[in-house]
RNA sequence: GGGCGGUUAACUCAGCGGGAGAGUGCUACCCUCACACGGUAGAAGCCACUGGUUCAAAUCCAGUACCGCCCACCA
């Protein structure tokens, strides 16, 4: 009569596997560009070609995937754009590490055939993170897959790079940038890691010009002093003043270097006087300006001294930092070194030290493009949640510098700019020109740096949808309607995509950014390698399943709070998912053939509080959502099918279904049961995909994929017809008297086989009405053998009683009732509610309370009060029988 | 140096002006015909500290302490 039962567990591999390839094959994750209903977008945060699906990737995707299958059960034509980064630095070390393996340098290969060598590990390797994603669920149109250097993105990125030349927004200049001499390229400040480093502070003696004492400037770097060009002191600093020389000797070099007069020097750091190394710091190299001085570069772009250095040339720079020092000492130069603790920069991809470094660099012209980015969050167009980061961005977005985007490195797209070997004009464009445009020379060398990865990220919200053609992917998707991103690339990407976005589009990429937190391990530490507390997501999902995992996830992606991750977490999920699963089981034990919806009319009460309170975690689940409240809607859904729907009405409707009940009403609740279970799957569906989909089909009649489900609230009629708020505060009722008579047995350690007599006395007669319609779900589920009305004469004696709202119950307990136990039971719920009862009635004896609160709160502390005073004067009445009887 | 966040039950965290909550763990009793990855019940908290605002503060404000993060060119 029945199908074939399900396992007595949830096995969550052969489940995953099978569903996500037949999700793929049905073309269920792809996005209708000509679809008519409402679009819902989201652009993925485009991991690195490199990566290895880590913590960070899966709490991000599994947000992103919550939120794209749910506005797709709401009806809307989703579009979840995939593709991955390119990458740079990360990518061409990953290679040179190849190389050398085989013993080569980049530089042995060659460019091109480098070049060649990291494609065709990006075929070999690349697609490793897309097939990790698929495990976690991922539903994004994968047939859209775009790369960062595929050939549309490229020409979108030289597009953009000419017009923002074209526009003097793109200018190229020599500056002092941060140089890493082991990727031996240069690197955006943002992409600067500062340190705090225990390092020294060196004071050293610079005499005078005509062998004077001179003047001591205090230093951590040595090294650069080889540099110097000037000293620099403060034109208020009466120290300095009135110096009877303007030039003093440079130690080492021999070098005759003036003294000047700057604001920016802190007469109160050090000496007050302060060394000038244009070529190698930032700050001299602004000072340089100002006073027309000259850098010298003394140390390399391999982080070797240079020929300038003099006879320190070759020297690496740390070593020739501790030559200078003890030379200087033996020359007497060095004044003293104090122990110093200061901030280093390291590179963000292979931390080593920066060194400040002069060099020419194409840059972007922030501060216009910020403007407009600052405009579109302060006029609401985007919106940022949670609300603390919109304040982050401003200040960054205020403070912003011009970004240096070319680096020099291989792997990248090549900056379309090209110079004239005969003339030296230099010429942007689209496309390789065919001449110099200016006199008409064929010899164009293209320039050899590439663009910062970023660069081709910020244009990732239309670039992926065929920018710059006037696709109609772009039409019906863009702005997309959320980023969904952590806040450590908030700079990075979000804020340039804001920038690139507006300018190149006239429009927001996206209406809002989800800001979520990171993950870290038990402790709270990041994870990293070099800690070991790495958890794997793979790992996790193999040990507990992919849903488990994503519950996980969600239930813990409170807004604002870093995620601490641990095995023990995912557990608690997993035992939920077979919770789940074995509600269904049950269920199916006794649907064995369709069922139609059920009719609110006639229905049991049992019933319509289910229905009812299947709208309203409907409700509250999509609020939740709406409102990027990830683990709010994990909640609900948590709290609704385990302690709702399996602790109460799977065991109240047993009866039903077990009784010989007539077939016609025991077909309504199975009707019920059918209807209710199938909309919850729908509700769980976003955070837990697989599990059920596999559930969904075990229904009888065949089905279409939950993916193609109404959501419960977008169903006709579904939450007018079925709200009940009548029915639900009847149930409550039932439950506190269950729950009653239960604490009884349970204090009183009454075993669970033991059915016991029970007598009702009431307060009112619509409680009387209720529990005598409700008797036999009473029973059963408080375990009585028989359950009668009393009135006040009738009390029996040797019982142990419960009080609740609007009735007492007395549990016969002749023979077996520990008098003693009760009176301390008795005892200690009086205490509780004489407790309770002191703080309402302080605040109702208080006037100013009685005038100055909402009358509602008032009206509500009374109501408290009176039940309060009611239950404390029956519990007070049984104790005082019991003690009377223990006697 | 500037900014931000955290401090609530043994643990992990919700709650953020009017009854201290959840999950895990713990205790007791149950292998009851979906589930022991289970059921029922229970114990457990001066909501970091100090002061202020308010009829009312875990919740708002100020300060203190201790953690953590981000930004920053004091050599």
């Amino acid at each position: 009569m029945s199908q074939e039962a399900l396992d007595k567990s949830y096995e969550p591999h052969e489940v995953e596997k099978r569903w996500y390839s037949f999700w793929e094959e049905h073309g269920f994750f792809d996005a209708d560009a000509k679809g008519r209903a409402p679009s819902f977008s989201i652009v993925i945060p485009p991991p690195n070609v490199t990566g290895v699906l880590h913590m960070g990737h899966a709490l991000n995707n599994t947000l992103q995937d919550i939120l794209c299958r749910y506005r797709r059960l709401r009806g809307d034509d989703v579009l979840w754009m995939p593709g991955t980064d390119h990458a740079g630095i990360a990518t061409q070390n990953v290679v040179e590490k190849k190389l050398a393996e085989q013993g080569l340098t980049r530089h042995q290969v060659g460019r091109e055939r480098f070049i060649t060598a990291v494609w065709e590990w990006r075929e070999k390797y690349g697609s490793a993170i897309i097939n990790q994603l698929k495990r976690l669920g991922a539903s994004c149109d994968w047939k859209r897959e775009r790369f960062t250097m595929d050939e549309g993105l490229s020409r979108a990125v030289r597009k953009v790079f000419v017009e923002l030349y074209r526009e003097g927004l793109i200018y190229r200049g020599n500056y002092i940038i941060n140089w890493c001499p082991r990727c031996r390229t240069a690197l955006a400040d943002l992409e600067v890691e500062h340190e705090a480093h225990d390092g020294h502070l060196y004071f050293i003696r610079y005499p005078g010009e005509g062998g004077q004492e001179g003047l001591v400037i205090a230093t951590t770097r040595p090294e650069t002093l080889l540099g110097d060009t000037a000293v620099a002191v403060h034109p208020d600093d009466d120290r300095y003043r009135y110096l009877p020389y303007d030039k003093v000797l440079l130690p080492l070099m021999n070098r005759v270097i003036p003294v000047i007069f700057d604001d920016y020097v802190d007469r109160s750091f050090g000496t007050g006087a302060l060394k000038i190394t244009p070529a190698h710091d930032p700050n001299d190299f602004e000072i340089g300006i100002r006073h027309g001085l000259t850098g010298i570069k003394v140390i390399g772009e391999d982080g070797i001294m240079t020929r300038e250095a003099g006879e320190f040339a070759g020297m690496d720079r740390f070593s020739c930092r501790e030559v200078v020092v003890k030379r200087l000492e033996s020359q007497m130069l060095l004044v003293r070194v104090e122990p110093y603790k200061h901030s280093i920069g390291h590179c963000y991809r292979c931390r080593t030290l920066i060194e400040p470094n002069l060099s020419r660099q194409w840059f972007v012209r922030a501060k216009p493009l910020a403007q407009q980015a600052m405009e579109a969050v302060t006029t609401g167009k985007t919106r940022i949640v949670p609300d603390v980061w919109t304040k982050t961005y401003f200040e960054w977005m205020e403070n912003i510098k011009d970004w240096c985007i070319s680096r020099q490195i291989w792997w990248g797209h090549q900056i379309p700019a090209w110079t004239c070997g005969i003339c030296n004009e230099m010429i942007v464009a689209l496309e390789p020109p065919a001449e110099c445009p200016s006199c008409g020379g064929k010899d164009l060398i293209q320039e050899t740096d590439v663009l910062d990865t970023w660069f081709s990220s910020a244009l990732w919200p239309f670039s992926t949808m065929g920018w710059p053609e006037e696709s109609l992917l772009l039409k019906k998707f863009y702005p997309t309607s959320v980023l969904v991103t952590g806040f450590d690339i908030l700079f990075f990407w979000v804020a340039r995509m804001m920038m690139m976005g507006l300018h190149f589009m006239k429009e927001v990429p996206f209406d809002n950014v989800y800001v979520h937190a990171l993950v870290r391990d038990e402790e709270g530490k990041k994870m990293s390698k070099s800690s070991g507390n790495v958890i794997d997501p793979i790992d996790i999902i193999e040990k507990y399943g992919t849903d488990a995992f994503r519950f996980t996830l969600a239930a813990f992606a409170a807004q604002g709070r870093d995620i601490k991750m641990s095995e023990k977490r995912v557990e608690g999920y997993r035992h939920f998912m077979n919770k789940l699963w074995n509600a269904a089981r049950f269920s199916l034990m006794h649907i064995n053939e369709e069922l139609d919806p059920p009719e609110p009319e006639g229905l049991s009460l049992p019933d319509r509080w289910i229905l009812s309170r299947t709208v309203q975690v409907s409700k509250g689940f999509a609020d939740a959502l709406d409102a990027f409240r990830f683990n709010d809607a994990a909640g609900i859904l948590y709290q609704f099918a385990w302690h709702e729907f399996c602790d109460w009405y799977l065991e109240i409707i047993k009866p039903v279904i077990y009784s010989q009940a007539e077939e016609n009403e025991k077909r309504k609740t199975l009707g019920v049961l059918n209807f209710v279970l199938n909309r919850m799957l729908i509700l769980l569906h976003p955070v837990a995909p697989f599990i059920t989909e596999e559930i969904w089909h075990k229904f009888p009649g065949k089905r279409n994929s939950i993916m193609k489900a109404v959501f419960p609230l977008d169903e006709d009629g579904f939450a007018e017809r079925f709200t009940d708020t009548e029915s639900e505060s009847q149930m409550n009722r039932i439950q506190e008297l269950i729950s009653g008579i239960r604490n009884v047995r349970g204090e009183m350690n009454i075993p669970p086989g033991l059915s016991l007599d029970a007598r009702v006395m009431f307060q009112d007669n619509g409680m009387r009405a209720l529990v005598e319609e409700q008797g036999e779900i009473i029973s059963v589920l408080a375990r009585l053998k028989s359950l009668s009305f009393i009135n006040h004469q009738e009390r029996p004696r040797k019982a142990a009683s419960a009080v609740v709202d609007g009735a007492t119950v007395y549990l016969l307990l002749e023979g077996i009732i520990d008098f003693q136990k009760e009176r301390e039971r008795l005892e200690k719920e009086i205490r509780r509610i004489a407790m309770d009862l002191a703080s309402v009635s302080q605040k109702l004896s208080n006037e100013d309370f009685l005038k100055k609160a909402a009358p509602e709160v008032v009206e509500k502390v009374k109501t408290k009060q009176d039940s309060l005073l009611e239950k404390q004067s029956k519990l007070t009445l049984n104790l005082n029988r019991i003690r009377e009887m223990e006697e």
